[in-house]
DNA sequence: GCTGACGTACTTGTATGGTAGCCGACCGAC
DNA sequence: GTCGGTCGGCTACCATACAAGTACGTCAGC
């Protein structure tokens, strides 16, 4: 997935090596194969991704922005650890323009809406037969994306994806519970039927406490690995324990 | 203001240089300084203030993730256009996030919140009186943080913020009409009376026609100023036409 | 006069060099 | 044993050099 070789493929398809250097760390990040607290130093990550410094540091530079890594001058620039207020402030962002969302989306949807929403239900119940996590990660991130489209704010969805990416971190190790999976479809499909109905105040709350059920998964892990989070106002102890890089030098 | 010497000066004060630049190119974007549709080089303005090109590059790159700025590769950068789109989501978004946020914090609210908000009233009077419209803006932009602040929700006001960037652009040129601002501080008022009584729904709606007033400003500078908006789907023609840069030569 | 090819001057993208500053281990003094 | 200074290695920051590509003025050909 996305290794060195890889990038430089893809790099002549319209998007430069600061892009793709964006997309593979954020995914890494999201996707916790970068774990909150370790390290990700310009030069090592330039030496992996067989580019220079340039692109990479101006990558960590947005996810910086985005709160998924913290840059510390001269010390060395971490995953950032999981915190208390930024999951509860991502968690009344995504809410609220989700919901609003929502909210205007009922009476535009049309036939066509419904049925490529539904669709989608029908794709991520095939990849809870098939225990297909990460399957079922994407199709959700698509489902809720397309749901803001009905109402015709699709351009809003970036701003809910960025706070979707600091729940999500956590939620990455919680989803295991397979049992989740048909419980999160059952919600959405809820919303759906009742955004087809048209009955706006019982999609609002169905799609609210649905978010909400997420937010309380995040809360669940959070006593299973504490370590991902940081204890709020004890950050200035990043550790620089980075063992030694032994492989990843004979390449090139 | 902020001139390359300025710069410097206040450097040693935490802050790099990046966050500096981009401080700096924020506020004349904003301020209408750097006109939508303007030419800024990166040479250009490692020149003008002085600094090499990549902390001016890394700062374009987190105003174009902004959408203040549109990078076209090997072309130039160039202040966006206020475009439809983005104005409706950038309004979208706002409406959004502070209505969600008034209504948990109406009931929050305590006394000590109130008065600090009162405060704030009376020193936009006074901008009113004094027609300061610079000092009015950001008194307005106080009072909004301040508003989420009771909520809770601070720390999401910075989303709000970028997305108000966009909108304030063009509000700029419609405040001259002095009636405005007593129009728009009467509404701040009746936001707080609301709030201090309690009454969520008649809050909500408050704030909610305030911003919706806010937005349809932006509508009416459309017409007076359509070159500074964007015809939508037409925006590969940014024209190179920069005049020749004649001062900003000497000093340093 | 008009059209089309070409060259120059500009742009951003990427690579690399040098600097200031912080951490942590080592080592000597007490 | 404990404390304090020093030094090596690492970091991100900034500056600079080079590369790839576009626009636009110029000029030759018609």
């Amino acid at each position: 997935m996305a290794s060195a070789e890889g990038l430089h493929a893809a790099r002549s398809r319209g998007r430069n090596t600061r892009q793709l250097v964006h997309e593979v760390l954020r995914s890494r990040i999201v996707g916790l194969e970068l774990e909150p607290g370790s390290a990700v130093s310009e030069n090592d990550l330039a030496a992996e991704l067989g580019v220079s410094r340039t692109p990479v540091r101006e990558s960590l530079i947005l996810l910086a922005d985005e709160g998924l890594v913290d840059i510390y001058p001269q010390m060395g620039t971490f995953v950032s650890r999981i915190r208390e207020r930024d999951v509860a402030s991502a968690q009344f962002i995504r809410e609220a323009l989700e919901c609003a969302a929502l909210r205007e989306a009922v009476g535009k949807a049309g036939a066509r809406d419904v049925a490529e929403l539904r669709v989608l239900l029908t794709a991520q119940e095939e990849a809870d037969r098939q225990a297909d996590m990460e399957g079922f990660f994407q199709l959700d991130e698509e489902f809720h994306a397309r749901l803001m489209a009905v109402s015709g704010h699709a351009s809003a969805w970036p701003v809910v994806s960025q706070a979707k990416a600091q729940l999500d971190r956590a939620r990455r190790l919680s989803l295991p519970m397979t049992q989740q999976m048909s419980l999160l479809i059952g919600q959405h499909r809820e919303v759906v039927d009742l955004l087809e109905a048209g009955d706006l105040d019982r999609a609002d709350e169905a799609l609210r406490s649905h978010l909400r059920l997420v937010f309380s998964d995040v809360e669940k892990i959070r006593s299973k690995h504490p370590e991902l989070f940081s204890d709020e106002d004890a950050p200035l102890r990043p550790r620089r324990d980075s063992p030694r890089r032994t492989a990843a030098r004979g390449d090139r």
